[in-house]
DNA sequence: CCATACCCTGCAACCGGTTGCATGTCAACA
DNA sequence: TGTTGACATGCAACCGGTTGCAGGGTATGG
């Protein structure tokens, strides 16, 4: 009738099975170091009794929690949660458990939630890290750490880089005519974002096309729908977005103005999170998120096996166009382009 | 140069301030019993060599480990991650980790992984479990279990209850002169499947109209594509999906065969999760999967507080029909309904 | 000035495993 | 038959906190 039926201990299966404690704990870690049928023994006595070592107490004298942890800026983002579950699956089949945390877009409660976690955990993933290079730096003398989207020398990182795919975008557009393109673009500190800008722009100058910078407060479809104003009146005909929903919101509100896409506006979207669902689907870059969950979590175990490991390795992954329906050739610029 | 600086312990700081060990922890956990010129020195002290209790042992001597964990079918699943997010989030806030873990849909995964966690958490919160009701009663005797979305008596669990809006889909239906309706139907042993079903089937019965059961593979997109030949072939105008990524599955075979929504047929998702995104925007149920996640969380804490606490408490969350714009009249049945 | 009580702090046992070292047993080999 | 070594197991210290209990110091009241 108690209210939880307390777990036997070490100590109690020893006796039950009669031989020392420590026999019974190496029936479980280091079973060739006893006879076979000590083994089987100790190992029908702890079954009977329903005994599961107690993970606390392994944890304290190995110094190995057999937990990481895994931080996103949002949960809900739909281009987490793949990475999450890859990284999950990948941690757990080496036996290792994961703690997932959000925090929020925040530089500051990333820190926070790092110190909340660092003595539960032999190691952090950290995906889009919007703390300091210089507080990273620190950390990284303390806990191990992988990052994922953010490229900070001397940290193992994996980066995704969607660079020329987007540079085949922008050369999609410019062969459709389009003269003038927008970025819409995403969170300011990001690397993802500086890096997605930086491609773009580099190739709009290659092919002289003109490019217009306009941010979004933040990377939500409602964010898409707010700048819908600023970005015709600056006379673009076609944009790309840092990611889908940010250009699905675009295709909505555009579409509430009766305007339709492609044939009056192109427009691009990043991630594939949710461009296979829009109407017209969506052309988008799509990113192996999955596999960079997993490259993380196998970086991370990599690290915690070798006590000094060359802990500047990168690991980049490349992306793909998925060319759907949202290019076609601008609408009103046609007659001021004589050059085709 | 040692790869990682080592976290200075207890003894150190009681060492290094002059005072004995039970002091030091004394004056992170029960700073009332001590002077308050001693704590402040100990803190000092503590602050000055950056220490940080180890939560293993003390996990050890109090028997907290200060973590819960969730478990999901599929994380990629959209309908989850934001109940993730606001149960890590309330969790949090109450100091708790949270380990997050897919179990892929299946019970006996589930089960493992409740084992796994056995020893590292303080309790468990269940989405929509798998684990036959026999299981889920002996488990619940070895630790604190919150379900969401299963129904089994003796266990703490809150439901969200989509029947009152699925019904509310039907009479739209049947009002707009639909006859014959499917219900693409979800993973048949989950709770919410049978608790959808029972309900579209009760309101079908009482309005008179012909209720059509498909099954599908899995609640995903895929799924609802590969069902469109078996669903047209049936004879329904319209139909009710038991998640938004199967309706919009249907919505994209459709018009790929050059089938309009609403005009060639109606249909009604659930969730709520992508049909902001589809279009045309899908009708359909939106449920607080926000707000069950933190009332799943405080349940949980209310468990672990109280050593006996009425542990058949039950909340249930209603929904909304959202109504957008894929319900119209019946394409080909309108001359064989003479009723209206 | 002594007794009483309270406040602060230290001592030491304990939580439940892990692991280096010592001991004992037995077989193989010279 | 004595020596050697491999193998199996036990002993006891240790991981880093927490906590019941005891004791010393000081203030308070008689």
């Amino acid at each position: 009738m108690s209210s939880k039926s307390r777990v036997p201990t070490i100590s109690e299966i020893a006796e039950r099975a009669g031989v020392a404690r420590s026999s019974v704990s190496r029936a479980f870690t280091r079973p060739e170091l006893l006879s076979a049928t000590t083994v089987l023994r100790i190992k029908r006595v702890a079954e009977e009794l329903g005994y599961v070592p107690n993970s606390s107490a392994r944890a304290l004298s190995t110094g190995k929690t057999g937990n990481i942890a895994f931080l996103v800026p949002d949960v809900a983002n739909p281009y987490f949660p793949p990475m999450i579950r890859s990284a999950q699956l990948a941690a757990e089949n080496l036996d290792y458990c994961v703690f997932l945390a959000d925090f929020e877009e925040s530089g500051l409660k990333e820190e926070k939630l790092i110190e909340r976690f660092a003595g539960k955990v032999e190691g952090v993933i950290l995906i889009s890290s919007r703390m300091p290079e210089d507080r990273l730096q620190g950390l990284v003398e303390k806990i191990p750490i992988v990052l994922v989207n953010r490229d900070v020398p001397g940290i193992p990182r994996v980066l995704i880089d969607a660079g020329s795919s987007l540079k085949q975008a922008v050369r999609l557009l410019a062969h459709q005519g389009h003269q003038e393109i927008a970025y819409l673009s995403g969170p300011s500190v990001t690397w993802t974002n500086k890096q997605r800008q930086a491609a773009i722009s580099e190739m709009t100058n290659e092919l002289g096309l003109q490019l217009v910078v306009i941010p979004t407060e933040k990377p939500s479809l409602e964010s898409g729908q707010a700048v819908v104003d600023q970005m015709m009146s600056s006379g673009v005909t076609g944009a790309i977005a840092f990611n889908d929903l940010i250009a699905h919101g675009i295709m909505t509100e555009l579409s509430s103005r009766a305007l339709g896409v492609p044939e009056s506006f192109s427009i691009v979207g990043c991630d594939n999170s949710i461009s296979p669902f829009t109407n017209p689907p969506l052309t988008s870059v799509s990113n192996e998120t999955t596999e960079a969950g997993k490259i993380a979590c196998e970086m991370i175990m990599g690290l915690l096996g070798e006590t000094d490991s060359k802990n500047d390795q990168i690991t980049v992954l490349k992306t793909l166009l998925i060319e759907r329906e949202t290019i076609g050739p601008p609408r009103k610029k046609i007659i001021s382009s004589p050059d085709f």
